[in-house]
DNA sequence: TTAGGGTTAG
């Protein structure tokens, strides 16, 4: 491709010489009107004849020519693109906004779909403002240059490039284009995909301070959006927003929004999904399969399977079918709950009532025996599954290799490495991370350094998994401080640490007995608004407790609940052995005994 | 153009 040339600023300029045609640049004068010969020419594309008649003119030229007479735009498009063809020139982008006018003036949408697209396709595109610019100045139907901003965006989204998407819909705010939920819509999804909610929230604020038209899809991507983020409370105030717009919230608002509390949710999430559920109905939506699948697996991972199997039944009391999602929830659990053989019956249930398992169900069973070290099972139905036709996927393998780590058995852990590529599956950063990982464990450090080297030769970037394992691989070490360094590299190349990061250069603090340091890393974390978690309070308690400093770890026991965290079996274990046995009695020890006895 | 399930780090 060739690059175009900037935009003409002021007034058009004879440009673009074609080749071998240099000798004369005398455009088709008034007088002798060639254009019903060349319409005639480019409609029947008799290319041959009119590059004879052109021996006359200049392509850029006859553009102009067929860009101000009244003919039908999709023959001057046909023209422009064969002359861009035969001359290996580009047309500036003041013609082609032209023509991109002309075509919507004549309702010509696909066309100037795929002509946008050319705007678009290169790496190195055109700038959103020059293309902004040059809509606004090579046409004067404000109607069509809002079709075009509008397709524009659409363009941008539909090829991945929604950050031009959104610079181009703040352009067309600029200069009062209006757009439409077609553009909108796409450009709020791609958006929320890319983990751009700011972005998407603005874009959300904008189309309802510029009145562009919202549907009940504008608002449940907006209410996932913030679901995704956490975002809870904003989210269910987009919902009434939208039943002040008059637009109801429908199933898909609901599931969102129960969703978004089941992941995302804190303490009493699922009672809040539950309460969701309720208002639902008495809104008279009624919940379809996917609601009850996301109740099903916000229970499972809520660690509550007798709720998760009460809500199945409830399913098929209401006469809805479970379905692959319902069952792969459920087996998935029972796999990571070590109970396999209750899997394997809920998987007879599952293709008892008709449904074929798929590659998930597959995933999460090869987990299970993985969990249990039983390799040997693991393969066997890795191999049934290929037989049945399902190919497995990146996470099969990952599955896999991770177990092979585990379990110490590295060079297995490569040969499956070989043999993913060998069958067109490549491994990603999570599969990079298993091995580092399982090196990292045999202390193997330079092999873990050529990794890393050849997952960048390989254009995959490590992630925050890769440095919490490597902080947990220093902490472990004793090598604290030294991890610590890496948490500023993390944020140096735009990697944010999160709880896990945090937590694991506590303990490793801790285990060196420092103390004053592992408490620094707290107030750090808070200082960042990241609110320490119960394995934060775990690791601290632990280790005061450790230093024999008995009444700060009942202080931070008392912290904890004060900042509603629920404390779990691993506090009532150190709070046992390390408190209680020891002659401390914390003053939350009638609320252990609730968890213990639980 | 909107909602659900599977792998890796504490």
């Amino acid at each position: 491709m060739h690059p175009r040339p900037k935009l003409f600023h002021g007034k058009f300029r004879l440009g673009n010489i074609s080749p071998g045609n240099k000798h004369s640049l005398r455009p088709f004068s008034s007088d002798n009107n060639p254009l019903p010969i060349v319409t005639e020419l480019i409609s029947n594309q008799h290319w041959r004849s009119l590059k004879t008649h052109l021996l006359d003119a200049n392509a850029t030229t006859l553009l102009q020519q067929l860009l101000d007479s009244r003919i039908d735009p999709c023959l001057t498009l046909r023209y422009y693109k064969w002359s861009e063809e035969e001359f290996n020139l580009s047309h500036s982008l003041e013609h082609s906004c032209m023509l991109l006018h002309s075509l919507a003036n004549s309702k010509e949408y696909s066309k100037m779909r795929s002509f946008l697209y050319g705007f678009v396709k290169n790496e190195n595109h055109i700038s959103v403002s020059s293309i902004f610019h040059a809509i606004s100045i090579s046409g004067d139907s404000f109607c069509a240059g809002s079709i075009i901003a509008d397709m524009l965006i659409l363009t941008y989204v539909n090829h991945m490039r929604s950050h031009l998407g959104f610079e181009a819909f703040k352009r067309a705010g600029d200069y009062g284009f209006k757009l439409s939920v077609m553009s909108c819509n796409p450009l709020l999804s791609a958006l929320v995909k890319n983990e751009k909610v700011e972005h998407m929230e603005y874009v959300y604020k904008e189309m309802i301070r510029r009145r562009i038209e919202v549907n009940v899809i504008s608002f449940n991507t907006v209410v996932n959006g913030l679901c995704k983020v956490g975002k809870l409370n904003k989210a269910s105030d987009v919902v009434l927003d939208m039943k002040a717009w008059g637009i109801l919230p429908d199933v898909i608002t609901y599931n969102t929004l129960i969703g978004g509390y089941c992941k995302k949710g804190r303490i009493g999430k699922m009672y809040k999904a539950d309460a969701i559920l309720k208002e639902m109905i008495a809104s008279e939506v009624r919940p379809n399969e996917i609601t009850f699948n996301i109740l099903i697996d916000g229970f499972c991972k809520d660690e509550n399977l007798s709720a998760a199997m009460k809500v199945f039944g409830e399913m098929q009391t209401q006469g809805l079918k479970p379905t692959v999602v319902t069952y792969n929830s459920l087996i998935n659990t029972l796999c990571l709950e070590g109970k396999l053989d209750e899997a394997f019956c809920m998987l007879d249930e599952m293709v008892g009532s008709g449904l074929k398992p798929n590659v998930v169900t597959y995933n999460a069973l090869i987990n299970g025996y993985c969990k249990k070290g039983k390799m040997k099972e693991a393969t066997n139905l890795f191999d049934d599954a290929v037989r049945q036709g399902i190919s497995p996927t990146v996470i099969t393998y990952n599955t896999l290799i991770d177990a092979y780590c585990k379990c110490g058995r590295m060079e297995d852990a490569f040969a499956l490495r070989e043999s993913m590529v060998d069958r067109g599956i490549f491994p990603n950063v999570s599969t990079y991370n298993c091995l580092i990982a399982g090196l990292c464990r045999e202390g193997n450090i330079a092999v873990v350094r050529k990794l890393i080297n050849e997952m960048q030769n390989k254009g995959l970037k490590v992630d925050f998994v890769t440095y919490n394992i490597l902080v947990g691989a220093l902490c472990k070490d004793g090598q604290s401080r030294k991890a610590a360094r890496l948490l500023d590299e993390m944020v140096k190349i735009g990697l944010r640490p999160n709880h896990v990061t945090y937590n694991t250069l506590m303990d490793g603090y801790c285990r060196e007995e420092n103390l004053r340091a592992a408490l620094n890393v707290k107030t750090q974390m808070e200082k960042e608004r990241m609110w320490p978690n119960v394995v934060t309070y775990n690791v601290l308690i632990k280790g005061l407790c450790k230093k024999g400093k008995l009444k700060d770890a009942n202080g931070l026991l008392n912290e904890m609940l004060e900042k509603g965290l629920v404390p779990n079996r691993t506090t009532y274990e150190i709070v046992k052995e390390e408190m209680v046995d020891k002659g401390f009695v914390p003053d939350i020890e009638g609320h252990l005994y609730n968890i213990s006895g639980s």
